[in-house]
RNA sequence: UCCUGAGUAGCUCAGCUGGUUAGAGCAUCUGACUGUUAAUCAGAGGGUCGCUGGUUCGAGCCCAGCCUCAGGAGCCA
């Protein structure tokens, strides 16, 4: 039976309201557990158990019910509530449950519960990020971010990708630049010290320095060069001191690396990837994302006419959906924005003078916010701006990466096709300063059996602010790493 | 880390050129009402004005330092 599911023998055919809701009956008894949002009138209880951002009615007998239990349904107690699923006789809902029973399975006090049955800012939810899961806002952030994860994994599963679980600790930083959290169980305020006086890190615990990942990357592509694709997904940790809306000090990334594919493999990928798991939140969470949508536009609302989006956030999906990415090189996107109006009018505030630069958030977003309107696939780039490990062309100047930028958002991919020649590789690494007698194992790849091969990776949370609509990075991971903050 | 702005009741915010007892809406509590939709109506309670120091007869307001937050920049996913 429908409302009595295999979860039955541990859970007295408690019925989820989502499936209730769907189900689209009537005149049956159910019981429903959740939390009350609102107490309306002495006799409207709006629940809500999480799985749909819609919440149940509750119509309480006030009349016939014990007065010291209507003082305990405040905003935010759980309850267990029995009773008949009817038609209901008010607007705003096509169902109510009169109730039969209803049991406090938890108090809520009113004078402290900090969330009230209003609007509240994003700033301060985030100083309660353990109760802003009850808000509709965030419980539709967070039900997109289940399936746009799960969906990530189908995407690469249905194509016979391995999800490859590479280390957290690492002694190696791949890119070389990025600022690690280090690994130790020293005692900080008395650590080993050699003869010379300096930390003695052979009496650590790998006997070694050690760090949390900045990247798989590199362990992933070992990986491939025995199980053609891979995949991570999991935690990567930077701690730059980076205080913006799109960066974190812990955030989840993805990272496929495919053997025998070439450069515009891995962006055909990367495009295929992002319109695929897009589409199937749009299918799988359509409520949460017109919920959304909707939040935008009365956030809008505020902002004088020329801020405003021209697309919802509905129709902004629909579109990337629909249309190819625009794809072109470094050398191309410079004529571009050197020939274009800001650059002419000395409107950015990093003019584009030649060929060699890194492109600033100003320039991409000029590229996909005004030139082009969609997303855009950068390729191409001068190799003194890029990684040691991207393959170099046959000009002597640039190398084989890729950037996806998203409107809004920036950088959403970096990738590129890998080196597979030892001896650019290693005269690259030489070049730059990256000890080859530590990548000695990511070395061996190109001594034995080396092949053309290609990955990216790709932002999970900066996916999840595209597809929410969210500004801030730090709204759409349930709790935030950031510089001066590591609360919950 | 840099630039800009902010920090006043549980929340959102007002507070004039420095001047008596720091205000409003919502929330909470009490009462009324009882098919409501952020229910409504009446009343009540609620403040270390971010912290430290300074200027002044007098500081929420002026000055200095610090802390935190937001937006932008850099780094990048």
């Amino acid at each position: 039976m429908y409302f009595c599911r295999s979860n039955t023998f541990y859970m007295s055919s408690r019925t989820k309201i989502k499936a209730l809701l769907e189900s689209g009956k009537t005149d049956i008894d159910v019981t429903v557990k959740g939390w009350v949002r609102t107490f309306r009138n002495n006799q409207f209880i709006a629940l809500n158990d999480g799985s749909t951002n819609n919440n149940l009615q509750i119509v309480v007998d006030f009349e016939n019910t014990d007065p010291a239990l209507l003082k305990r349904i405040t905003t935010g107690a759980a309850l267990s509530v029995s009773g008949r699923l009817v038609a209901s006789l008010g607007k705003g809902q096509s169902v109510d449950v009169k109730a039969t029973q209803i049991e406090i399975l938890g108090d809520s006090d009113p004078e402290k519960y900090p969330l009230q049955p209003k609007k509240h800012s994003l700033e301060f939810l985030r100083e309660i990020a353990h109760l802003r899961f009850r808000t509709n806002t965030f419980g539709a952030i967070f039900r997109v971010r289940n399936t746009l994860s799960f969906a990530i994994h189908t995407f690469f599963q249905e194509r016979g990708f391995v999800y490859l679980h590479t280390p957290i600790i690492t002694a190696s930083d791949a890119e070389g630049a990025g600022e690690t959290f280090h690994v130790t169980n020293f005692d900080l305020a008395n650590p080993p010290k050699t003869e010379t006086g300096e930390i003695d890190f052979k009496q650590d615990f790998f006997g070694r320095a050690t760090n949390l990942t900045v990247s798989g990357q590199l362990e992933g592509e070992l990986g491939a060069m025995a199980l053609s694709d891979i995949y991570t997904f999991g935690p990567t940790f930077r701690a730059e001191n980076s205080n913006t809306t799109r960066h974190l000090a812990e955030f989840w990334m993805i990272e496929p690396e495919m053997a025998f594919y070439d450069l515009k493999d891995n962006a055909d990928l990367a495009e295929e990837l992002l319109k695929y798991v897009i589409r199937y939140a749009l299918d799988k969470n359509k409520d949460d994302i017109e919920f959304l949508s909707q939040r935008l536009l009365d956030e809008e609302k505020q902002k004088p006419q020329q801020d405003r989006s021209e697309l919802n956030l509905l129709e902004k999906l629909q579109f990337c959906l629909e249309n190819d990415f625009e794809r072109l090189t470094y050398t191309e996107a410079i004529e571009i924005l050197k020939e274009s109006t800001p650059n002419k009018k000395k409107k950015f505030q990093y003019l584009i003078e030649g060929w060699g630069t890194d492109l600033q958030s100003e320039h991409e977003r000029y590229l996909v916010e005004k030139h082009f309107k969609k997303p855009v696939i950068l390729t191409d780039y001068p190799k003194e701006i890029k990684s040691f490990y991207m393959r170099q062309n046959d000009d002597g100047k640039t190398v084989a990466a890729m950037d996806i930028l998203f409107p809004g958002i920036g950088e959403i991919v970096g990738g590129s096709q890998r080196e597979e020649r030892l001896d650019k590789l290693e005269q690259r690494m030489d070049e730059i300063g990256i000890p080859k007698d530590e990548l000695w194992w990511y070395l061996d790849t190109r001594r034995y059996g080396g092949c053309p091969h290609a990955g990216f990776g790709l932002g999970f949370e900066r996916l999840v602010l595209f597809v929410t609509g969210m500004g801030n990075i730090r709204d759409v991971i349930p709790f935030p790493r950031f510089p001066k903050n590591a609360e919950f």
